[in-house]
DNA sequence: GAGAATTTGTACGTATGTATG
DNA sequence: ACATACATACGTACAAATTCT
């Protein structure tokens, strides 16, 4: 059903979102969008939300929270930034 | 459609799978049950089976190539183990 | 405090892409 | 040409805890 895609969906999401992170459109401390307005704003499916979200966690950007959320890691712990 | 689970699926899959590499039933260099073969096994989803590979992938015990399949890690570069 | 809604996590199913054998 | 195998991507449902009304 998908014709021919360049990269990946979950990339592009990670980086947009990241994008949004370092510019301090979601400051630290803070909640990230949840996984379901991920997937209304980009239009994707659960998955590639969670997949995004998961990616940014392990870059240690954000840090997921069951039941409460996703939230921006401090930006002292940041790497390299 | 499922009634309760004391724990979770993909770990009680990863830590069989687990056991069976550091006791030697899958020896180093080889190849792993593929995804489609954990799932038979173990009669789980195929995101179960792959969520319990990449997690043994993330452990450093196994790696996942792509087209070939999983790969028992060298001995030596095992965690602790 | 009660109930509804939200949110992450787990779990199942299916289809397609891409590379290998 | 075909089967295999991992990767990506869609959808759905339920659980558990938290948050909001």
């Amino acid at each position: 059903m998908i014709k021919w895609r360049p990269s990946h969906l979950w990339e592009e999401v990670a980086a947009t979102l990241r994008t949004r992170i370092e510019s301090g459109q979601y400051p630290p401390q803070t909640r990230m969008p949840s996984i379901r307005d991920v997937m209304q704003e980009f239009e994707v499916g659960k998955n590639t939300a969670l997949h995004a979200l998961e990616h940014l966690e392990e870059q240690g950007l954000v840090v997921m929270v069951q039941s409460q959320g996703t939230f921006v890691t401090p930006r002292e712990e940041w790497p390299q930034a």
